[in-house]
DNA sequence: TTGAATGATTCCCG
DNA sequence: CGGGAATCATTCAA
């Protein structure tokens, strides 16, 4: 709602005559976010019992609303003019616009300002009074009516879809930027009114199929639309999410559904229905040869699936001990396969083989050799991903991909399903010191991940340089990365335009110790080798000849980063864990799930994404990500922590520049101060339902698996707070309500989220005492049918 | 227009 | 109540 100051509200008051407005005041429902003007219409009785809004029944009933607006229509038309000028020209004169009703003579004019217009637009469309919202809007001068107020331009576009005024509603809906939360109603007015009039244009009702072929006809405008592509009426996204998960388990707990619907926007019988259907369908892939639909790698998915995957349910477990040696095509090294639950995920779907490591690229990011890896379903992230001779590794998508490797460079891979957006993905470089110029060409991509799960092409720009120090390098996405349940850093796809705003976030690179050459087999215990050394410690993780494999934790793991209190090493697990580092490979959001990211202010930083849901997007500051050189091999040496499942590090001392290159207008993220002076971070969520946090109590974190130091959490607590209803398109700078520091780029949703975190730890450091706040998010966990 | 893909529904069973 | 099987309705692409 918009606040318009005194004197706007003065200049814009609207004066409407008071017979008028008792009337519909009268009869309107109270508009409870309205304060004072709900205030005003206080008097007003009890909404109409269950009078719909709108007759807004899902798809189908589309017949209904073509006789009704008529009449209303014709029945209003004769006074339109007339309560027009009366309005506009002479406010206090005695002309009554209103036909019916009102017995109170009183031409005396009431002032409105537009807040006030809007919540009686939004009282009269809740109570399903549209004939008098037509009536009401006669009332306002054009002037008002040319505000572009959201509420008053939804109910003139309701008002002209009852009357039938097909062209003034399609001209309403294309004029003006609808809030995504009107987005369905508006959409079915769209839908309905093209409907109608293909309707009355042949005598008939119209099919399915017609009506399909008429929305494809008349797409929605990006006014009432994110833009996001649906498929069979799910969304991508959603449907990634879904494969994702059944990949892993193909009998979800009623828990991880819940969890899944509530991350996909669906619902939970949508949820289940997906999975029963989908099961059906791999039970007899004879009747429906669809096998190309499990996921983008059919083959090896699917072998591994058949193979492994009993009829029985079965949870989700850490089994660690399914490792399993292929070989790969052309010139990689073993891959290891690691068991997810009871699956195995092969390397060919979800798994990505680095220093010989496989990277379980579906869920997990996996430290390699000085290397992170953060992958979605949509895309790949490897951050300072150092890929020698001996490292080559090849992107097998099936579609299209783009992928960059170089010392310290990012490699994303941005699968979209619209290729419009997806063209301005760049890839920033730093610049780093005894690195040749990272440059890729097109052709000559060397990493490669297969079963990415590619929904459409990727497209890749030219890659950038950027300025930087230690090499950090930087990510930049046009559409929002997110992260999802399993605490992927999930490129999503792109919708056709800039309404996926919430998402860009360039990553500084990580660097991590290598991990992957310590240990024995059993639990991963890094020995630190210094004072600074951190402890990494997973007890779901499984190290194996010198592999090191992230178990999946349970869906209410708790990922942490305990940072760096120049202690002895706390080993492992639960005890000692000042120092330890917990990450989980699977890293649903949801219910029980916490996600804390600590930081400290020594030289340790937690940083990194925490997913929320599936558009949403987390960013966590990170105090200093400096990491040593993996140089190790039994001992690696973490000097910072990470957060959840992306460990996400800047190898720098110093604030790595970022720096915006390209076509696009970037507002880039170069002071986090501003964050931690606030103590927020920002976080956008696309649908509040989606994913949630429980927000920790007190000064611990409690985890079934392992806690934090009482002493760490109090002190370095950074909280990330969920923004309820900014939307993916919420707009640049000005409409990023609760987050000041959240780079909100353009309409083609880039923005540039550099050195968040290591900006941000220098700010730390200079504040000890505010070290990193904490936000937690919680999410209701019964908003999954919504 | 056709057929495959896919979500939803119904019925049955344990 | 959830899973399996069969089936229907819709979506989508050729």
């Amino acid at each position: 709602m918009s606040s318009a100051s005194p004197a706007d509200k003065l200049a814009s008051t609207v004066e409407i005559k008071q017979e008028n407005v008792m009337e519909i005041l009268s009869e309107a429902s109270k508009v409870p976010q309205e304060g004072a003007a709900a205030g005003a219409l206080a008097a007003a009785p009890p909404p109409p019992p269950a009078a719909a809004p709108f007759p807004m029944e899902h798809a189908g009933a589309a017949e209904e609303g073509a006789a009704d607006p008529v009449l209303l229509h014709t029945e209003l038309l004769a006074r339109t003019h007339h309560a027009a000028a009366a309005a506009a020209s002479s406010p206090s004169s005695s002309s009554s616009s209103s036909s019916s009703s009102s017995s109170s003579s009183s031409q005396t004019p009431l002032a409105f300002s537009p807040d006030h217009v809007a919540c009686v637009c939004e009282a009269l469309q809740q109570g399903g009074n549209l004939d008098r919202l037509a009536r009401f809007l006669w009332s306002l001068p054009p002037s008002d009516l040319l505000r572009g107020n959201e509420s008053l331009m939804k109910a003139r576009a309701l008002v002209a879809f009852h009357q039938g005024i097909y062209a003034e509603l399609y001209s309403i809906l294309e004029s003006h930027n609808f809030d995504s939360a009107n987005h369905p109603l508006l959409q079915e007015l769209w839908y309905k009114a093209r409907y109608t009039e293909a309707e009355r244009a042949r005598g008939r009702p119209l099919g399915a199929v017609d009506k399909y072929r008429l929305r494809r006809k008349y797409p929605l405008p990006r006014t009432i639309w994110d833009g996001e592509e649906t498929v069979y009426c799910f969304k991508e996204k959603s449907r990634n999410a879904l494969k994702e998960l059944y990949k892993q388990n193909r009998y979800p707990s009623p828990a991880e559904k819940r969890n899944l619907a509530k991350i996909t926007g669906l619902s939970l019988t949508q949820v289940s229905n997906w999975f029963k259907n989908r099961r059906q369908r791999d039970r007899n892939p004879s009747e429906t040869q669809s096998k190309s639909e499990s996921d983008g790698n059919p083959s090896t998915e699917d072998e591994s699936s058949k193979g492994q995957e009993d009829l029985s349910p079965h949870p989700l477990s850490n089994s660690s001990d399914g490792v399993t040696s292929l070989s790969l095509p052309g010139h990689m090294e073993p891959v290891y396969m690691q068991q997810l639950g009871n699956t195995k995920i092969a390397l060919s779907s979800s798994g990505v083989l680095l220093n010989g490591n496989l990277v379980p690229a579906s869920t997990s990011p996996v430290f390699l050799n000085g290397s992170s890896f953060l992958q979605g379903p949509n895309g790949v992230i490897l951050n300072g991903l150092s890929v020698g001779a001996s490292q080559t590794v090849t992107l097998n998508s099936p579609k299209t991909t783009s992928s960059v490797v170089s010392n310290g460079v990012s490699i994303t891979d941005i699968l979209s399903s619209s290729s419009e957006d997806v063209k301005d993905f760049k890839i920033l470089q730093a610049s780093v010191p005894n690195t040749a110029a990272a440059t890729f060409s097109p052709g000559n991509i060397p990493v490669s991940f297969p079963g990415l799960i590619p929904s459409a092409e990727v497209k890749r720009e030219s890659t950038q340089t950027v300025a930087s120090q230690d090499g950090g390098s930087v990510v930049t996405f046009t559409a929002p990365v997110q992260i999802n349940q399993y605490g992927i850093v999930q490129i999503p796809n792109s919708g056709t335009n800039g309404q996926l705003l919430n998402g860009s976030i360039g990553f500084s690179s990580l660097q991590l110790p290598p991990v992957s050459v310590a240990a024995s087999q059993g639990n991963v215990s890094v020995n630190p080798s210094t004072t600074d050394g951190g402890t990494f410690t997973s007890d779901s993780s499984t190290v194996q000849q010198g592999k090191v494999f992230f178990s999946p934790l349970t869906p209410s793991a708790v990922v942490y980063t305990v940072p760096n209190s120049g202690q002895a090493v706390g080993s492992v697990k639960q005890e000692g864990l000042e120092r330890s580092l917990v990450f989980s490979q699977l890293m649903p959001v949801g219910q029980n799930t916490q996600l804390n990211v600590n930081m400290s202010s020594e030289n340790i930083s937690g940083g990194g994404l925490q997913s929320l849901a599936s558009s949403l997007v987390n960013v966590t500051p990170s105090h200093n990500f400096s990491l040593t050189p993996p140089t190790l091999l039994n001992a690696a040496e973490l000097s910072s922590g990470i957060s959840e499942s992306q460990p996400m590090s800047s190898p720098v001392t110093s604030t790595s520049t970022v720096i915006s290159i390209s076509n696009t207008n970037y507002a880039t993220l170069q002071n986090c101060s501003l964050i931690t002076s606030q103590d927020l971070l920002s976080i956008s969520t696309a649908q509040p339902a989606l994913g949630e946090i429980v927000s920790t109590t007190g000064d611990r974190v409690s985890h079934p698996s392992a806690q934090v130091h009482p002493d760490f959490v109090r002190e370095h607590r950074l909280v990330l707070q969920a923004v309820p209803d900014v939307k993916e398109n919420f707009l640049p700078n000005s409409e990023s309500k609760s987050t000041g520091n959240l780079m909100m780029l353009d309409t083609k949703s880039k923005y540039v989220m550099s050195n968040m975190v290591d900006t941000v730890c220098e700010e730390l450091e200079t504040d000890k005492k505010e070290l990193a706040k904490l936000q937690t998010v919680q999410m209701d966990e019964d908003m999954q049918d919504l």
